[in-house]
DNA sequence: TGTTATCGTGAGACCGGTCTCAAGTTGGCT
DNA sequence: AGCCAACTTGAGACCGGTCTCACGATAACA
């Protein structure tokens, strides 16, 4: 109505006039509830598809407080990582007929927060949230409705979560690297860290990132390498100063002979820029990443990965809500899938020569 | 309310009672229209505060009639392309205080005619479809609301269209091809064709398909190949058995010295064919595909591609579709987004010895 | 055959907003 | 002082569904 001229739609008011019955037994067939004999119920029918009838889910939503569908808040569906995830969620969601409204964040907390705030306004069912910060939850806390946490675990806040065993690839992967010789591995991370990082790993409230610090660091204390702390790269976002950070870390006199990176994003950079500085894989540096991204297995050489689930992450998280929203009241699930490491060649021993370090 | 205990929130009327006024006078000010005297303005907003008063989006899109949300039927997000203009899409939406509710149609047309039934029912303002096939269009036609078609077009459908030059985008990169001194080119699809294809490019009414095609012939036809037509592959999706016919096709006495593949998952199958062949990229075969991928750089060698720009694809769907929704009717727009070829190293000659045919 | 469940149906309230309309206030102008 | 315009406010209809309740009719039971 008002300004646009509004297409007049059909309503059960007016399949009701068609049929010649009330209102009241219209919709009773229409939405499918409560009782009807057999000959009102075709009349009904017919009368609604005549009149090409088609319910308002709005209206529906009103009375029900219902609105059959969640919202998804993820850092940025064009990451692989979250694009498949979304694809797990949105496929168990359209088997309970359910949609699902997307928002990116950005990796922002006030996009985040404010994407929320959009959502639940739009009266959404339940919401499955990748949360940009840890620290900032506040927003999170004051969720009415059934919310699960992907990927990202936050211990101060008790509500389902899938995650996966982060520490232990972490741990397994760097592992792999100390066992193959390397004594200066570095970890490269696109999580941003305020303020200083040393021996803070407990600040660190984002489970993502300090269950994979963890990891990292108790390979590197059990191969007896001190220290490991400051080859902890924070902050490698895709951007022009994070490729020259990443190009700097390479080129300096005690480079890493390993790397271990947290997402392909930051790792198809790294791939990148170790070209660029006319390095080798693996025999001058090697490369381990998260995510068995498209592009790992098609290089030259292929990259060794930590095969994450990443569409059963989805779909968990799309499975817990779901039956949340069914009535569901367990306590809060923490779900942690297994992750393969799929070894390719991106791994081998580091030069002797590169051992001798200033 | 019913089965959820549901929490009762907080509505204008309830502000209203606390602000003293009455709910008209409240809801003008909490809905931003009318005029409301200073002095009540700001005992309405103290008393929102109050009560921590949130507004309930659906109810107010029931009586305005506009949802704030538009709903976008892609193929596949889990695709690259489409995740890429998904975020083109959503970035702009969001500029506009509009929010997405994605559906993936699985490239079938029972999905998508689904999906855009539901959208509707949820009373979406506008819809952005990639239609997964053209023949097929009913639905489409009877959609009441602004619809912007994405990255395809349709012939018989006049609504804004955003879409790429896909046509002059084959017809360079096959030219290209066939300079380099091809004659045995092959394109590869993962479009569906049912029937006989040969001689009925004008029956494919998916313009993107249809398009590359009539380009790719139209090389074929300058360069003098005959019977370019029985080097079109379709039906190649990432499955078992199209993988299958991959390598059979590669294996095949009279196999291609060159293929153009139309999106980059087809050529990342490719891509591993050719490998698991024992073939060599270009010494063997030369490859050039739709969709500069992440991928396609850092393959050795990298991938020459048509790059398409497919973040813009969906900035100008929505901003379109926005427009529409904000009252503009000019006549349906159709934007032709322009490509270029990023030439890597993966286009060489055909070797002497292959150009003997049985 | 009378009484009581059971069933089908209609009337109308309700969800939480928007918006029209009329009434009440205030102020400016003659 | 008197009148009209402009502004502020309240009452209530409305959007398109759901759902409660009451009533009449039919079926089952004694």
């Amino acid at each position: 109505m008002k300004r646009p001229p509004k297409i007049s739609s059909i309503t059960v008011s007016d399949v009701a006039r068609e049929a010649k019955v009330s209102k009241a037994t219209a919709a009773r067939v229409l939405g499918g509830y409560g009782r009807v004999s057999q000959a009102v119920h075709v009349a009904v029918l017919e009368a609604a598809k005549a009149l090409d009838y088609r319910p308002n889910e709005l209206a529906r939503s009103m009375t029900t407080g219902r609105s059959g569908s969640i919202g998804v808040v993820v850092g940025d569906i064009e990451n692989p990582f979250f694009s498949l995830a979304v694809r797990g969620i949105s496929d168990i969601a359209r088997l309970s007929g359910i949609n699902v409204i997307l928002a990116n964040s950005g990796e922002e907390v006030e996009a985040e927060r404010n994407a929320i705030r959009v959502l639940l306004a739009k009266q959404v069912d339940g919401l499955i949230v990748t949360p940009a910060q840890a620290g900032d939850i506040a927003h999170l806390r004051e969720i009415s409705c059934p919310l699960t946490l992907l990927d990202r675990a936050l211990p101060e806040l008790d509500v389902d979560t899938v995650t996966v065993d982060d520490r232990d690839a972490a741990l397994r992967a760097t592992r792999m690297l100390t066992e193959a010789g390397h004594r200066r591995i570095a970890y490269v991370t696109a999580a941003v860290l305020s303020g200083d990082f040393r021996g803070a790993a407990s600040r660190i409230n984002t489970s993502t990132v300090r269950e994979r610090i963890l990891g990292f660091l108790e390979a590197c204390r059990e191969a007896g390498i001190e220290d490991a702390e400051r080859n902890i790269r924070f902050g490698s976002r895709r951007s022009e100063r994070s490729h020259a950070s990443l190009v700097q870390l390479l080129r300096s006199a005690d480079r890493p002979t390993a790397i271990l990176a947290s997402d392909s994003v930051v790792a198809l950079d790294l791939f990148k820029a170790i070209r660029e500085c006319g390095l080798g894989i693996p025999r001058d540096i090697s490369l381990v990443t998260f995510h068995d991204a498209d592009w790992t297995s098609v290089t030259t050489p292929p990259i060794t990965v930590i095969d994450q689930p990443v569409y059963a992450l989805g779909k968990s998280a799309a499975e817990l809500l779901i039956r949340r929203l069914k009535g569901d009241d367990r306590p809060p699930e923490r779900i942690v899938l297994p992750t393969t490491i799929i070894e390719r060649m991106s791994v081998g021993g580091p030069l002797t020569q590169s051992d001798d370090r200033s």
